[in-house]
DNA sequence: GAGTCAAGCTTACTCTGAGTAGGTTACTTG
DNA sequence: CAAGTAACCTACTCAGAGTAAGCTTGACTC
């Protein structure tokens, strides 16, 4: 089944059983959901006792957030790559969104994590982690709004950066179920609907 | 503390009984969240024991899905009826907007209940509650569009309501945390945001 | 090699909270 | 008032999160 060693049972080092846990756990959270994983599922696929998990996670909370962190800087770190080098702000913006769609595509697992928050009912932990992510992606866009549009009013600004946060999240829920969309047509999608509207914001 | 009438312990019947319930159940999931709620907290605060809730309900993921489902039908409710006796396309996108923005703002703890889902994590059914709200909507604005750009791409118009869908969502959430935004103020927000590029679809 | 320290690991518990079996009370109707 | 049923209760089972206390193995001194 799985093409590389087996190696049953080995002993480890700190660093590495833990992100053989957060792999597990990713995996199992994102597949039966929050509740229905069980920590001892968790244990035992990963060739090992309980609190072994407790030892360095502290809680099944605990586990959770290390999970989303982990998804949460790496898809901060994809999107703020892509953006270096455009030339304009539409540039951007649009690279942007296309590196946040392939993300979405390409790390399903993590995503469906952060996503169908099977967090927000996890714990205030975990719900704080999730929120600070989407939080970290309104920022980013309100800087490169802001930046673009420096004499629109600072109240649109916001409200136009938290409306492409929540378009993006719903709108990846949609491409990764449409198997004839790519990451750059969803994109398309976005800047079609939205540019228009956002850049004649400077009029107002 | 309570403005009415104290009457404990009465007797009720099953109707009364499970209206009481899903009350209780809305205010200690939408307070604590699901996972920190418990039964017999619930059980203890409408004045009766655990086995009554699971007669009525079933289980403690049924009891949440039935409290879900009374709120997606009062938010379909008034959005519907926000709609009728519009003269424009226009028109009824920002009637349905306020009203929707009017009703997160009003209906604090049911939306809470939907949005931060309080449900991924509970379970499927729970969650497939959810996800259906928010497909009645986007089935709602694909409609509204199809009407006014019979001949754009129905791609286009499918990811535009997924859009709206999503950005209604993130932008309830900032707006109810504005104390002087008012709702027809975050509906305007995203009618300038989309609107112009929305009804650009049909030149394309 | 013997001693010792720590990191990695385990067994065997406790305790909370979801869910249930089986019985009791009190209201209605003939 | 007998009988039936809707509303309700006490007293459990059981799964799974979290923990206490100790065992094992390898590396490093002397």
């Amino acid at each position: 089944m799985t093409g590389g060693k087996v190696e049953r049972k080995r002993r480890m080092p700190r660093a590495e059983r833990e992100r053989q846990m957060m792999a597990v756990a990713e995996e199992i959270f994102a597949d039966r959901g929050y509740l229905a994983a069980s920590m001892d599922d968790i244990a035992e696929l990963c060739g090992v006792s309980k609190p072994m998990i407790y030892e360095y996670f502290g809680s099944k909370e605990g586990l959770l957030v290390a999970c989303i962190r982990q998804a949460r800087t790496e898809l901060a770190k994809a999107t703020t790559e892509s953006v270096v080098g455009s030339t304009s702000a539409e540039e951007a913006l649009r690279r942007g969104l296309v590196a946040f769609f392939e993300f979405t595509d390409t790390h399903r697992r993590a995503w469906s994590l952060m996503l169908r928050s099977e967090a927000a009912v996890a714990g205030p932990a975990a719900a704080a982690e999730i929120e600070a992510g989407r939080q970290e992606q309104v920022e980013i866009d309100l800087a490169l709004f802001k930046a673009f549009l420096p004499d629109a009013p600072h109240q649109d600004l916001e409200a136009a950066a938290q409306i492409v946060v929540g378009a993006c999240e719903r709108l990846s829920l949609w491409y990764v179920n449409q198997d004839e969309v790519t990451a750059e047509q969803a994109a398309d999608h976005l800047m079609r609907a939205l540019w228009t509207g956002l850049s004649s914001m400077v009029e107002n």
